[in-house]
DNA sequence: ACTCTAACTTTGTCGGACAAAGGGACAGAA
DNA sequence: TTCTGTCCCTTTGTCCGACAAAGTTAGAGT
């Protein structure tokens, strides 16, 4: 016969952690502002009442969540989370779980053609600037592999921004991490593969300014073909993505 | 006229950093395999020479990127990031970044679209039973909007996951955690909402079984405009996603 | 072989300490 | 006035030592 549940578990979470979970309540619910600075670890010590190595274990854990910064002197201040340095967790995630280039490579096709697609229907002149100014940077190095796969990182990343939905955004970007450093051998290994990434891209920022979705869709389809057919000459598909691809985003992180 | 670079910007991260840093190196490069103990805080004081302080700030750090925790008896392994703890996060950077349930609603429609279709190549027996027991309790508990609502977010995990494609089970988690919390209150205020919401499931999971890639995708489609139709009536989508809903995201992350 | 207890280890927390770096005020030089 | 160097105070990063609570291990006794 089950006990009358007369008793609630009680909450038994270290004090740092509790530290920790205030503090974030407090900038989750709105209470305290991005950009509002939290005050001083002594300050902390005299509100919560703990020791200060308490506060800093505290403080740590919410800095890695990205919800709080120090600014150049070091003082704390709340603020928003920033995509890359949360998407580069999900990168390393996705590589410790061993995901294979085939998943990375099905999934950015779902999310970069419902990018363009944002684009195509809602990019600003702003939007399309910076992305014109992104084909002529990578016009200029069209003959470094490394430049160039770093433009082109960019370039969707522009795209995606284009779309002007943040969720989005920040749904590709894990994958979008992944693929960088590969895009890199690729453009190294396949003569032909710089100048057709730079004219795939050509073609993106024609369609978005003509908001032609069909060829937005179809160019973007073609470039991540294009990925793909350089990838398999290369390594197979069903490979998992290697630990070494970690090094790029821990770059990205700490940017 | 600019210098010339003869300096490269020198290294100055802090010893728990640096900490952090060299076990996460090891842990992401293999070195280390998930499971593997850590050892304890007075090992790593011996290992890099720094305070215990100083080690727990870089635990902290860890933890809380899941790289690795503590077992019932608080030892320290590393371990898989868990997919529910990370997209908890995002979630929170949504929900601070304001976005709105028009972006949620667009990147989801893309999101559960393209997992419908990766289940409908891909699932296997056991993700069917899986689906065909949600749908068992879900139609148990169609009176109880809280409980419903807990399964629906529970089925779409589960198609994710017969999708086989770990990327975009990843993908989807955030956007789909915030989406959550609005259909408790849907269904609460729309009178036939369970039912379609449950008849809905029954027609995804026939889709999967017969491999019948349309009727999946149809049925996924219509399944999200039933939730925009119900959540219109309370809202507008243009709203940006309220900071309330974070308290199911938090308790997500604990679990 | 099993249980119970005592000793040991580890974690979470505390208090205090100090050097290095940043910020602010202030005086003197250009 | 504007700039620069100096002094002082605050804050952070790190260290040391300590202790209670909880977990682990080993040994005694059955």
């Amino acid at each position: 016969m089950p006990v009358a549940p007369l008793f609630r578990p009680i909450d038994v979470a270290p004090a740092y952690q509790k530290v920790a979970d205030a503090i974030e309540r407090e900038i989750v619910n709105g209470r305290i502002k991005p950009g509002d600075p939290i005050g001083t670890e002594h300050d902390l010590v005299r509100q919560f009442g703990v020791n200060r190595s308490t506060i800093r274990e505290g403080i740590r854990v919410l800095e890695e969540g990205g919800l709080i910064r120090r600014d150049s002197s070091r003082r704390l201040h709340a603020c928003l989370p920033r995509y890359s340095k949360l998407a580069s967790r999900l990168s390393r995630a996705l590589v410790l779980h061993e995901v294979t280039f085939r998943e990375l490579y099905e999934a950015s096709m779902t999310l970069e053609v419902a990018s363009i697609e944002g684009a195509v229907e809602r990019a600003s002149e702003e939007n399309v600037a910076e992305l014109a100014d992104n084909l002529a940077r990578s016009e200029a190095v069209v003959g470094n592999p490394a430049m160039l796969a770093e433009c082109d990182a960019e370039f969707h990343v522009l795209v995606a921004k284009a779309s002007q939905n943040r969720v989005l955004q920040l749904a590709r970007e894990p994958a979008a991490q992944l693929f960088y450093p590969t895009t890199e051998m690729i453009v190294t290994g396949v003569a032909e593969g710089g100048p057709r990434l730079v004219a795939a891209h050509r073609h993106l920022i024609d369609a978005i300014r003509r908001r032609d979705r069909e060829a937005g869709v179809l160019w973007t389809r073609r470039h991540l073909q294009d990925w793909r057919r350089g990838f398999e000459k290369i390594a197979s598909l069903d490979r998992s993505v290697e630990h070494m691809y970690m090094e790029h985003a821990q770059a990205a992180r700490r940017r």
